[in-house]
DNA sequence: ACTCTAGCGGAGGCACGCCTCCGCTTCAAC
DNA sequence: GTTGAAGCGGAGGCGTGCCTCCGCTAGAGT
């Protein structure tokens, strides 16, 4: 494991071409893909990203290479957002900062179809979004078992992990994912 | 919810042809399917999944008229190995019945990536087979809330649900799948 | 305003999956 | 052993997705 040779703060922005018409191009392709992969997984056609967007198969080409360059562009643009939501909680309760950088983290994954097959893909870009996220958000636990509110055997990977695992499943409607999900995160819980 | 108007236990059996090499090729259908349902989801090849069976594509369409056929019938008869081993449990200590059938559970389904589906899935026959789980399951979850050993503020559907998205997602090995998932249940369990 | 080049779109070739159809094969009943 | 019908398999037509290539368009710099 060594630190990502790039920030990922950068990967959205470096990747945007500067002429405007381009540049607006690439905004509705990232939009269009991030409603694609969240509707149909990874998968998702790319001719049919390319039509949401109301732009040309080639130029989806040109601006993302392979299908892969196109997902994990859309996957470090909302990592982003989460490595930034985890240092805006810092001065909160610990157990709350961790509950509620987990619900974030719950609901702003590119896709929870994705987001499993993200976690464990080896490409170096996304190796580099777990190393940010966990650096990010691995305090949030550690914090809260410093506290002594959350039990100290089993690490971020693992509550990530659990927490994927349930949001990912389709539930009647989201009062019951809520509930499932905060019975999980009272397993976490140190007993009071 | 009305009860199923056939028996789960012979849909396998009803739908198997007499004629011997017909009936080889119905065995060999079904083992590829779940194999192929196993690695790629629901929507995995149908042709690949007549290759792998040693069977031309005829063949697999005369068994089954249609993809959901075929799911229906792998996935019915795990269900119905399910529903045998509750069955099995019933004379064990509340707790360590609802765990071990939930174990079961986990490992025995279709597949990891079909078993979200097909939970919620609206087909007869799916929702027959759910009927049957809750009606084996159900009590397990009972008993062990009676016993006080579980919280009452959760169903058992609830409970599948958990176990089966976590079970969904990958992990390093087992031995960090089973941590996640003891810890969840932690959560389900009434502290001592 | 002019230019020139970055950027555009989509036609088209290839691969693959779906499903039907029908001439051939093999079982099993007699 | 004969025979009829149940069962077989895969060719082929259709649709869809992938990706490349190139003649055309429109933004940016002068």
């Amino acid at each position: 494991m060594t630190a990502p040779s790039f920030p990922i703060t950068e990967i959205v922005a470096s990747r945007r071409p500067h002429r405007k018409d381009a540049a607006r191009n690439y905004d509705a392709l990232l939009a269009a893909a991030r409603e694609a992969f969240a509707e149909h997984g990874s998968e998702a056609s790319l001719e049919d990203i390319a039509r949401r967007a109301g732009v040309g198969i080639g130029t989806l080409y040109r601006n993302f290479p392979t299908r892969r360059h196109l997902f994990e562009t859309v996957y470090a643009d909302d990592v982003n957002t989460l490595v930034q939501v985890a240092q805006e909680l810092a001065d909160q309760e610990p157990w709350q900062a961790l509950t509620a950088w987990l619900d974030r983290f719950a609901g702003y994954m590119v896709t929870k179809r994705a987001v499993r097959e993200a976690l464990n893909d080896e490409s170096e870009i996304f190796a580099a979004c777990r190393e940010s996220m966990y650096a990010a958000g691995g305090p949030l636990l550690e914090r809260a078992q410093e506290a002594g509110q959350a039990r100290r055997d089993m690490d971020f990977v693992d509550l990530l992990r659990m927490v994927a695992g349930i949001t990912a499943t389709a539930f009647d409607d989201d009062v019951q994912r809520d509930r499932v999900l905060s019975i999980a995160l009272d397993g976490v819980r140190v007993s009071r």
